[in-house]
DNA sequence: CCCCACATGTAATCCGTTACATGATTAT
DNA sequence: ATAATCATGTAACGGATTACATGTGGGG
């Protein structure tokens, strides 16, 4: 039960159309929230339904035109109040991991170019990372609220650093490993 | 698409029932793809039914008799197909960050014992993986099954060290944050 | 006039979760 | 006997994914 509250949140920075929020869900929310424009539309008119947003005002609600919604204060309430409440970290779910594994039973036929691809691609997020690090959180940059979005954005840096390792050393483990033992 | 895989890559490791597998997928293969009994019990019917695995003659099937199976050859196939397929890493998704950054626009009322908590779990997960390593991986295990199995660990034992670490450096940008410069 | 990009949706399917149902085995 | 536990399922619901549908406005 997250997306409505991601969405909340996206609405209380700025208000915005259901595009809108699909492009910045492909950027920063969606860097931890990832989510499609059909699930947004579907989201928001449930939140719409709930009194938790509204569309604003101005604009005319015809299919194909622009609709922008902003968040009434029972949303933001109802945000607060999920913020603060206690939940469970949800158990780590990992493919390639799991194909590593199945790899050590059936072969590992394969699974090493599949570790170069996914380095490279948290390579490249890791780089994304650090230059929204330099551009945004430099010096000076210093409110409470820069803090936080800091902090969330040290996550990413951190967990792509874990990953471009672990993926590097994975790949040294596989050169070391002799063709001839390798399981089949 | 993945657990179909995770369960023919356990019944591979080693044939089994449905309970067996679900006590399996609460230690071990759960660590990264956690399933629950419900789940487990509909994949065999579909596995069963496609003709991936068979349910070992000896048991006769009658609800609420032990029923266990085995991986036959195009199960076996299909996994190392999938094992060696290309796919996209998954984005992040994760409700801790989401909130810590809704808390930096609705406030950070209750968020910090929330991260206390999640602290707490990851510590214990940390010490649960240490002591399986030192256990099941000490010297003289160095087959290429056991550097596979070693280098997945190795994986979790890391991610848990990234976020005790990250959660650690939060609680301390929390304290050094003014009561009063909090957002609300 | 037509195509394309913008914008908002619907429909079908699959996966995960929760609650419930039912039979068999074992201990008291 | 009966209660607890082991074991295998069904049913209902909701979220996520994929494919498709519909309307608007601007450029060539």
């Amino acid at each position: 039960m997250s997306l409505p509250h991601a969405i909340l949140t996206a609405l209380l920075e700025k208000p915005s159309s259901g595009l809108e929020l699909t492009r910045r869900f492909d950027r920063s929310i969606g860097y931890f929230w990832s989510a499609t424009h059909q699930q947004i539309y579907r989201e928001l008119g449930k939140l719409e339904a709930e009194g938790y947003i509204r569309a604003l005002p101005s604009e005319q609600p015809a299919r194909g035109q622009k609709k922008s919604y902003e968040v009434l204060p029972a949303g933001r309430d109802e945000l607060a109040r999920w913020t603060a409440t206690a939940q469970e970290p949800k158990p780590l779910r990992d493919a390639l991991l799991l194909r590593l594994r199945a790899s050590a039973v059936v072969g590992t036929e394969g699974i090493e170019a599949e570790l170069r691809r996914h380095l490279a691609r948290h390579q490249r997020q890791l780089t994304e990372y650090e230059e929204i690090e330099e551009r945004d959180f430099g010096p000076g940059r210093d409110t409470p609220q820069d803090r936080l979005q800091h902090l969330i954005l040290r996550a990413g840096i951190d967990l792509e650093t874990f990953w471009t390792r672990w993926l590097t050393q994975a790949l040294e483990t596989f050169e070391r490993l002799p063709a001839e033992e390798r399981p089949s």
